[in-house]
DNA sequence: CAGGAGGTGAACACTCATGTTCACAACGGT
DNA sequence: ACCGTTGTGAACATGAGTGTTCACCTCCTG
């Protein structure tokens, strides 16, 4: 029940950051009492809900092997069902206010960027910066949970799509023109 | 300089949704009387900030003639500077609540829709939903402001990367593992 | 110089989210 | 049956943001 809360609260907080107490524990179908004795503050729970959110994506990430040929693949597939919480970490204002959220924040993907720069030179190309291969593979991500919230994509088409779109692009490789 | 104030405001509510009209009056360098007086209350400011946003966006789609060969090209040159804007009507929140606005939001990347699907077996992969392929462009002129906001990438190095990334995607075509 | 327009800070009343306390109900274990 | 735990609604004080008014200033124009 303390997960479903959590997760209610990111959801409700994504939708909008102003969103009183009073609506988050409507919302969660609890009282704002017993909110307010879990978390005292609103800094409180907006801190619970990011380091739950890091719990969760580094686990993610440590539970693939890095050193593997398909870790990106791996990656992925955990990634897209976090949706909701990546989103939070990712978007929510003032997240880096918090000394220690800040440090896990920008050390959270450095494993990432590693491996990225493993594979630059085999399997990915050289010539782009690693950061902004990192970048591409979370915005595929997120956009592919958006889809999902959306409906209109199937959450099993999504790490497919996302790897497709990633690692081959958009481009019509029958087609005549090159550029 | 009213231009400038709502430049301003749109990066002052984006890094803090929940910031005060003090605060926006003050970051802009102006009374918060005078803010007033503009925009009677916090919510015409809210629209304003939208209106001009979806006028930017509009004039930019409209602006390329989405009939020749570059239309993309041109689309991602005229969309990257805008990020802020683009950023505030993908981000802030509850922006459908305005009828007027929503009904502008749906449809402002129609055009884009129907471009992709015109090109779409021709230069276009023909395998992924149009929708998808917008999205990933949209994600890449976002990614790309952010490199540009964070002073990561060169302004004029950002339209070649989302090009590069969103045509080919990121795997080294001369890898000798293919998949 | 006179006067209007636009901008400003100070002050005010009002609303609302917040944090706190308290009394009460439901429940499980002893 | 007793008691500690947990959750709950009600009520309260507090603080902050908001919207408004007003007197004052500066600048530009006729």
């Amino acid at each position: 029940m303390s997960v479903h809360l959590l997760q209610t609260a990111t959801s409700v907080l994504l939708k909008d950051p102003t969103a009183s107490l009073g609506d988050v524990a409507k919302a969660a179908g609890v009282g704002r009492t017993t909110l307010h004795k879990r978390f005292p503050t609103r800094a409180d729970l907006i801190h619970a809900l990011a380091t739950e959110a890091l719990d969760l994506v580094d686990e993610a990430i440590s539970g693939v092997d890095l050193d593997t040929d398909d870790a990106i693949e791996q990656l992925v597939e955990k990634l897209v069902p976090l949706g909701p919480r990546v989103e939070f970490l990712l978007r929510f204002p003032n997240l880096q206010d918090d000394e220690r959220l800040s440090v896990r924040l920008t050390t959270m993907d450095q494993p990432v960027i590693d491996l990225i720069s493993r594979l630059q030179g085999t399997r990915l190309r050289a010539d782009l910066p690693a950061w902004w291969i990192a970048q591409i593979l979370y915005a595929g991500v997120y956009s592919a949970w958006e889809g999902i919230a959306a409906g209109r994509l199937a959450p099993l088409d999504a790490p497919r799509l996302v790897l497709t779109t990633f690692y081959l692009g958009v481009r019509d490789a029958g087609a005549t023109d090159r550029q």
